[in-house]
DNA sequence: TCCGTAAATGTAATCGATTTCATTAAAATG
DNA sequence: CATTTTAATGAAATCGATTACATTTACGGA
């Protein structure tokens, strides 16, 4: 049906050959000949064929990035610094939706193996890090948003978990609260345990006694939160402050505190984390700790294709990216 | 690098074609042969190469779809219907950001050409009907989701813009409102127009003069709903009311009233479009009208697939869904 | 056991581009 | 103007799978 290299060849009066370069190098043909396959290129609204011009280059010039809900923004906006930088580079920017499932991650990671994709960013990735880096030992080119894989091949960028962690705990212990719910994500995510470290580091080293029944897990979504604070509640524990291992867990947070008819913050305060879009929307104001989301795309997208193109390149692996505590409404109140 | 198809073949002892009905029909081949390949296949983790294998089969099983803002959760909730349906049926789906700017749609839609992808499902598209009709013409599957196209190939999904903006207009008049901004995106797309045209008609069915300087257009973005908004305060007109082409858009107007200390909605009622998942935690909550996004994505892929397929297939081309006016707190106030 | 048929397997063509290598044409040199 | 050098072009191999067609093997019936 679409017209093939050989009808534009054809047209033109030369051999595919010369139209090949022309439409690649655009040296070493006649200004003449040029011409003449430009217009029969248009004529025919030729198109190079992707699948046969990969096959014969071993590469395809793109990316593919996995995200693990589409419907948070903290995914999204990363995601707009990944495609920014590469449109500009020529590459096309793929986005797949892994839903929080481990096994569809794996199925849009043999994008890398069946060579769909040069490479595949994978932001706050769910697979452990031996799978990972097992990959990246086969040759694959992987890259890493949201956490550190100890890999030479894997460029990575994150934020300090436990730093910012320890401060979202300062700032509520600073604010008279002792007994603090932390919500964790999925238990085995880094994140989470990261996050968790920071919670429990705070702690000892405010010498406040760490009880494992305010620690509650979720699943990074709003229903998780929302589902995880019904069990606390249900628990009939004391606690004046939720630290949310993430700002849609705590979204959750608010539906079960309206529910319950809990006012925040002057009976409970609440902190997020990611900054995610709609945090500074919701009333209460969320708390929350942001992250230079747009930069981490942009920044390892620029590494990424350095590396994949064996550029000689700053040898820099790993960014580790600042992040910041924005104290908003929902923990603005001081207990004592 | 990775193994081949030959070398498959060389292990297990066979032709590189009993290698390829193994993996693919797996019919016509001994038990005993299937297992000695598979056998290979695993110890040498072979992945059949995509670009060969597209190129010889015509055909890729990937779907793309163009979002024109994958940070606005009216697509990525329809994506999410897209992704569950397509994945359903053995198709990758690929989510590509157009960002709203209309070269960059038109870029990702030459994935159509270069049979990087079998089908585009386009969202909300900004190409005119024109440009995308000939597209389908040169036999290229398109879908579109938001819109109507009137092209045989074309299917379509879509809400009845012309009747819930004119449910909106009812409800804000009934408030008692009469002078009521209209805030239109894109002039020149579809949905702005044709929400213009209900607002219009709302206006005339009710025999209220219609003053053209309350109609002001944004970009269907956050801050283009801020920026028109200044722009009308600036005017000094009076209105009591604004009618917003979608949501992202009242969210500006809601910062500039918050900087300008108007109160919504006892000073200014506001009405948005889509339901967006923000809507709902904003102070205060935003009336809007519900589309059944995921729906409307699974709908048109399972359409989609089969015409794609030339499988026999119910020959209805056009959905049009319905819509849901939600009034919530936004526009929750009686003027009278 | 032998033969006819069906099932399993192999050989080679094919998909549509790029690219190496060979050839021809043009330009430069003396 | 002849010859060398360089640039432009073409012919054919190549990428790695699938698949049409040819061939071999297995099976069943007489």
């Amino acid at each position: 049906m679409d017209a093939k290299i050989v009808d534009v060849a054809a047209k033109a009066g030369v051999s595919p050959a010369t139209v090949s370069r022309v439409l690649n190098q655009a040296s070493g043909v006649t200004s003449k000949t040029r011409d003449k396959v430009m217009k029969a290129v248009d004529e025919l609204n030729y198109h190079p064929n992707a699948a046969a011009k990969n096959l014969r280059q071993q590469k395809t010039m793109n990316i593919g990035v996995i995200a693990q809900d589409i419907n948070n923004a903290y995914f999204t906006e990363i995601i707009k610094g990944i495609e920014n930088m590469a449109y500009a580079q020529k590459y096309r920017v793929f986005i797949c939706d892994a839903e929080n499932q481990s096994e569809k991650e794996r199925e849009y990671l043999t994008m890398l193996m069946d060579r769909t994709m040069d490479g595949v960013i994978m932001i706050a990735p769910q697979l452990s890090d031996e799978e990972i880096c097992e990959m990246a030992d086969k040759g694959y080119y992987i890259a890493v948003i949201g956490r550190n894989i100890e890999h030479p091949r894997i460029p990575c960028v994150y934020t300090d978990n436990v730093k910012f962690s320890r401060q979202v705990m300062e700032h509520l212990l600073s604010c008279g609260h002792r007994d603090i719910v932390f919500l964790n994500g999925y238990p085995e995510a880094v994140d989470s345990y990261e996050r968790l470290e920071g919670y429990l580091k705070a702690l000892k080293d405010n010498q406040i006694p760490f009880h494992p029944e305010l620690v509650e897990n979720g699943d990074f979504n709003e229903t998780g939160g929302y589902e995880a604070m019904k069990r606390l509640f249900a628990k009939n524990l004391h606690f004046t402050a939720v630290f949310a291992a993430n700002d849609e867990m705590a979204l959750g947070v608010y539906q079960a505190c309206a529910e319950r008819g809990i006012s925040i913050p002057s009976q409970l305060a609440v902190v997020g984390v990611d900054n995610n879009r709609i945090s500074k929307y919701v009333t209460p104001s969320l708390s929350t700790v942001n992250q230079p989301k747009y930069t981490m795309g942009a920044i390892i997208v620029e590494r990424f294709i350095d590396q994949m193109n064996e550029n000689q390149f700053e040898d820099k692996r790993v960014f580790v990216v600042d992040s910041e505590l924005l104290i908003r409404e929902s923990s603005n109140f001081n207990m004592k």
